[in-house]
DNA sequence: TCCCGGCCGTGACATTTGTCAGGGGCCGGA
DNA sequence: TCCGGCCCCTGACAAATGTCACGGCCGGGA
């Protein structure tokens, strides 16, 4: 696959200066294969990827400033070239239909064998379509989110901690109003609790978007 | 340093296998290292440990099994000549305390860049003592979990959600017991909530210990 | 020895939370 | 056009939560 020619140029994006370092290290263990940038925020990978070119990127999902989604539907308008693999700490169903949605070419899960990256990163740039396994069928077991956008918001806000009237506060919305978007999120995520209601939404990647 | 004898040997502990798979290139690189052993999980460490002898041991903190900070424990007793460097993703206040209380000589977060890991093994492997200095203010602010040990446990289960009755009969306690353990957890934490409580307490590193 | 603090429990109380039954406005599809 | 879904609001209610004051049991230090 590599013939000796041009090797293929990749952008690291993630938080974790160590990993990103790391990750680099062994991706540069690929003769065809090459590191030719690499940010920490989500919001520097459009900039960066216009200077550096990239044949491939790899996103994390968690960074500052612009989620690894976000980033992804930006870098797909900026360089329609240049494909997208996602890579992320966590297996959350939703985040792997959001990445596909955003226009991601592969998803791959930090738990992975290190190994299986470079194939992964090979597929990609080939056009093809890298997906876990596991993680595809969980995702279409568990399906889109059923949340509205307002319980969504209402849940996201909640994440932070804070009363009834702290969430009406800063949603703009009567108190009663944020008990009921509460409720109905309570209720279609199965939970029992405020709480409960959250760390479901949050395992299912439902409260993506800032 | 190297005087192109021996290198030091390494031991990698870390459950996500793309990063452990990273970390082991980027310390490959250097000619003075040398990664014998690698394992995911954190009651594998002295296990793995008593077989490939290792010079220092890189721990995670967050792994199933064991948490690095217990591993770090075990693995003074088991190997007492093996230096521990406890590499984390989360700057935690009480997590470099517990780290450095178990018997660890560093503590690394994630975020530092790539290339200062080796110096730290190095400096670890040399009898020195590696600890990111922000970090270490930070402790020092924070200061030791205000909590007394039934306190801690009682907000360890909540965290999992669940009413207070279940809480009562997780513990064996009585509904009021918990109650008041919470109420005591609640004022210390300067929380406002149950939920409040617990995301402090685990900012600080307060939950530790399965 | 006494005292203090952690621990366990009780009971009562105010507040917060979650639920339910309404009502009205808006928009898009049948 | 009407209907259904989402949104916003109200009001009322039961349940859960958080607080307080109280008492008793223990162990360690002054």
């Amino acid at each position: 696959m590599s013939g000796g020619s041009t090797p293929i140029r990749l952008l690291l994006a993630d938080d974790q200066a160590l990993v990103r370092g790391a990750l680099a290290a062994l991706l540069s263990l690929e003769e065809d294969l090459t590191v030719v940038a690499e940010v920490g925020r989500g919001d520097e990978v459009v900039p960066e990827a216009r200077r550096s070119a990239p044949d491939v990127a790899l996103l994390d999902v968690e960074m500052p400033g612009l989620d690894g989604i976000a980033a992804t539907s930006a870098l797909r308008v900026a360089l329609p070239t240049c494909r997208v693999l996602v890579v992320t700490t966590f297996g959350r169903p939703g985040y792997l239909r959001r990445a596909m949605e955003a226009g991601a070419s592969g998803f791959v899960v930090k738990d992975t064998p290190a190994r299986q990256l470079a194939d992964a990163v090979r597929r990609v740039h080939a056009g093809l379509r890298v997906v876990d396994p596991t993680l595809a069928a969980e995702t279409l077991a568990t399906g889109a989110s059923p949340l509205t956008e307002r319980e969504t918001e209402v849940l996201r806000t909640a994440r932070g901690g804070g009363t009834v009237a702290d969430l009406a506060r800063a949603l703009h919305l009567s108190e009663g109003t944020v008990r009921n978007h509460l409720s109905a999120a309570i209720g279609k995520t199965g939970a029992r609790n405020r709480a409960d209601a959250i760390r479901v939404a949050e395992r299912n990647g439902w409260l993506l978007g800032e």
